[in-house]
DNA sequence: CTTGACCCTCACACGATGTGAGGGTGTTCT
DNA sequence: AGAACACCCTCACATCGTGTGAGGGTCAAG
């Protein structure tokens, strides 16, 4: 599979394809006779493992060490990830409330959903 | 309020405050006669303001315009960040819901977690 | 008057990501 | 066969949100 299918299939760039290929992350198990990148079932797999992370809040370089060495602290990161992730949800959850609240109670209140925020912050 | 009361109470780093400055995001109202920055209590409440949306996921420019221009447009904008946010959660619970189920399995099964961030991806 | 804790500006650096230039590859249509 | 088009490649510069540190003032307390 070419970079092209892959970046639609993933949603991911194909700018950041190659950049995670350039860090080692995810590299296409092989290149084409011509120097395309292919991606093989096993490629595609690694990727959605890789944004799985990402999308909790990883950096690349925390990834990539997860992934390069699965059996050594995994789970305190693992456990301290999952504690801010439920956290950043609770505050998002909180504020996405308020926010339907005030936009509910009538179109053109921006100063109360300010306030409302500010309330919160 | 000198900036490092400022970042101490709103946990922002002094260097973004610095930088909201710069971009006229969030301007101290004052500045000391030896050009200290000098918060007031509005000034905080602006702070508030921002942090908020950021946290909702606007990016500073798109503050700065929701701030500059609260009458036009906001409506939609406020919809449509509703709309992510709330899809963005509902993403993060699912995620963290099954990270905690395979945490939970038993440590050591970092594999396992793979799998089931792979199927979620 | 020195020390320590603040503050200032400036500038460079990094991670994640976009954009575009300059150039090959490969299929498809005439 | 040749032209057109949609891909792919590398390289390099750009943007945004941040951190870090150098070089230097300010000011209250010992």
């Amino acid at each position: 599979m070419l970079i092209g299918e892959v970046s639609a299939r993933t949603g991911l760039s194909r700018r950041m394809l190659r950049h995670y290929d350039e860090l080692g992350l995810v590299s296409p198990s092989a290149r084409s006779s011509s120097g395309y990148r292919e991606y093989s079932r096993e490629d595609l797999a690694r990727l959605l493992h890789v944004e799985s992370l990402r999308s909790l809040g990883m950096s690349l370089a925390e990834v990539s060490g997860a992934l390069a060495d699965p059996s050594r602290g995994v789970e305190t990161s693992l456990a301290e990830l999952a504690r801010q992730t439920r956290q950043r949800i609770e505050r998002e959850r909180e504020l996405l409330a308020h926010l339907e609240e005030v936009a509910a109670a009538g179109p053109g209140d921006w100063q109360g959903v300010l306030a409302v925020l500010g309330r919160l912050g």
